[in-house]
RNA sequence: GCUCCAUUCGUCUAGCGGUCCAGGACGUGGCCCUCUCAAGGCCAAAACACGGGUUCGAUUCCCGUAUGGAGCACCA
């Protein structure tokens, strides 16, 4: 019991830090009352999970709501799990989605750090860490263990067999109450211990707080000894280096996905053992997919979505995606959306405690319907630039067609998107062969060859003279005149004038209207749905109509109907 | 097994004891508009997991049950 100062001074000799020199160092900041000093610490595994995404807009957004700082620490204490280029990676990630770090590794090269709490890598802390644990170990709150692997297994297994809780605790904790002299004889065997927290035990206690999103919890006091330091790098685990860093860093509400729930009473002990405050926690539900008839949080493994590189991959604005994230985060973001139409999502503000506590089902459908919506407000300048901008990554062939013709390409775009109702058919850059394509000739001779025409049942004589009078096409008439001298044309070729007439008495006419108008729609565009007609062939030019008339002539000649 | 968290239309959710025979949005169906789509307008179907309490009154509070989720590593 006494003998805790010297235990400490035998396995941390070289550790002159204190933890209040360390706290002094990194003084509190000097931000107004109510500033929320948030981070996100991803560990660099080579994958950045769209979960990570969405906690890290809320942190940032309620960070800079506040007048705090966002923070980007990263936890790379698991060296055996570590990715090469993995830091670049995430930092990239949050730049491509408008959520560059205040301080932290704040540029893709990972050597750039900015903020006055350097540095931002955690096996760069060693000695911070070990100032604290030190102390722990003075006041007899954590203590050095040596049990092997299998040692820890054993008692697993036997914990398992007599059907008591498992882990490293009480009287299963062969370490806890190890004498100085058996400390020092496995140090000099050249063991090299962990560090565990000396948990109460029997634990009668509560760890009550309350969470930012969940409300008042009240959990059972944690009576585990966990793992502080490990062995091998003598690195902490997230536990201790959570605790440890974000009081440094100064980080007063720690924004985390709620599978940290379960160790929350840990964390809260060990803020009350290093003497320091707790931060205020706000546990975020993780984003889940139906899997079969069960629900589950989205997996790395298996899940494309649980990827951000799924949304560059499809081409989804990140505008959409954040919305997208905002809506799942706070579901009044609509109402606002709705009625602040055209101002930035970031002047929306993110209320924690209007997060839901379960977790959402990831709903490609919605992200579409957000996606098309935003895509709808810009203008052709900014879709051909955003096209353009993806394809040269991920579709070549549609990087040769926007830009062979860049002016035509932007007539393109512009079809139907400056009028009031501009159309909303383009979901995300991957969607616009499909929406566009006509519009160009590789992309439409080579729906043609796939597919053919889509002609409507009429007699092939009609179909022939209603092509011929398309290529008649003059662009100087104005829509009016044209519409008006087609109907005309419609009523010699013996087709209704319109729908309602036809429905009267279909057996008068060869179709209606719109059935004509259909012909030179398949014609012209290969597709049953296209824009406006009129605006279309305006679109296309003369030449362009005329060729696709002959085409469409000569498939027909060739009795391919 | 243990501990925690959750459970309102298919989905995201509003609701914080009477205002709820439960509101909105996406999706679905219908109608209108219309040269086809897209959009837009109008309308419709669609939910408080179950059982006990507490209360004059429960979607709202409490307790069970069920179901789902998360966690129980020298991984974060």
């Amino acid at each position: 019991m006494t003998d805790h100062k010297a235990l400490a001074a035998l396995l941390f000799p070289d550790v002159t830090m204190t933890p209040q020199d360390w706290l002094n160092r990194y003084p509190s900041r000097a931000l107004s009352e109510g500033a929320q000093t948030t981070r996100f610490a991803p560990s660099p595994t080579g994958f950045v999970h769209i979960g990570s995404i969405m906690a890290s807009l809320v942190s940032r957004r309620v960070a800079h709501q506040t007048g705090g700082a966002f923070i980007l620490r990263i936890e790379d204490t698991d060296k055996k799990r570590e990715q090469d280029g993995s830091v670049e990676m995430i930092v990239r990630s949050l730049l491509n989605f408008d959520l560059a770090p205040d301080e932290g590794i704040v540029a893709v090269d990972p050597e750039v750090e900015a903020g006055d709490y350097a540095p931002y890598t955690q096996s760069e802390r060693g000695e911070m860490y070990w100032s604290f644990a030190r102390e722990l170990v003075e006041k007899g709150l954590a203590y050095p263990a040596f049990d092997t692997e299998v040692e820890l297994d054993q008692t697993r297994k036997l914990q398992e067999a007599q059907r008591v809780k498992p882990g490293y605790y009480g009287r299963w904790a062969r370490w806890r109450d190890a004498s100085l002299e058996e400390v020092e004889a496995r140090l000099e065997a050249g063991e090299r211990p962990v560090i565990r927290v000396r948990a109460p035990f029997p634990a009668e206690g509560r760890a009550k707080f309350v969470d930012a999103i969940k409300g008042p919890l009240d959990l059972p006091e944690n009576e585990q000894d966990a793992v502080l330091l490990k062995s091998g790098n003598r690195l902490p685990t997230y536990h201790f280096a959570h605790v440890v860093d974000d009081t440094l860093m100064r980080v007063n509400l720690v924004i985390r996905g709620d599978e940290w729930l379960p160790s929350a009473p840990l964390h809260v002990q060990l803020f009350d053992y290093i003497g320091q405050p707790l931060p205020t926690y706000a546990h975020v539900a993780p984003i889940a997919k139906m899997d079969g008839s069960s629900k589950r949080k989205i997996s790395k493994r298996k899940d494309p979505e649980a990827n951000v590189a799924y949304y560059y991959e499809q081409g989804y604005p990140v505008q959409a995606v954040t919305e997208y994230l905002l809506n799942l985060a706070n579901s009044d973001f609509y109402d606002w959306r709705k009625a602040n139409p055209t101002a930035p999502n970031s002047e929306f503000e993110v209320k924690l405690d209007r997060m839901g506590v379960a977790s959402p089902l990831f709903d490609p459908v919605k992200l579409n319907d957000i996606s098309k919506d935003i895509i709808a407000t810009y203008t052709a300048e900014q879709i051909y630039n955003y096209a353009l901008n993806w394809a040269e990554q991920y579709n070549p062939r549609l990087v040769d067609v926007l830009s062979a013709d860049r002016a035509y390409s932007l007539r393109v775009f512009n079809v139907e998107r400056t009028g009031e109702a501009p159309r909303k058919d383009i979901m995300n850059w991957s969607d616009i062969e499909r929406a566009c394509g006509l519009f160009f000739d590789e992309l439409f001779s080579g729906a043609i060859a796939a597919n053919g025409y889509p002609f409507p049942k009429v007699e092939i004589a009609a179909l022939q003279k209603i092509l011929e009078r398309g290529a008649a096409f003059d662009p100087a008439q104005p829509k009016e005149e044209w519409l008006a001298g087609m109907r005309a044309f419609a009523a010699e070729l013996g087709f209704a004038p319109d729908a309602k007439t036809f429905k009267k008495d279909p057996t008068a006419f060869k179709g209606h209207f719109g059935d004509m108008m259909m012909v030179l729609r398949v014609g012209l565009s290969g597709k049953t749905n296209t824009p406006d007609l009129y605006e279309m062939q305006q679109t296309l030019g003369v030449k362009r109509v005329q060729e696709r008339v002959q085409r469409a002539l000569a498939y027909i000649g060739e009795g391919a109907l």
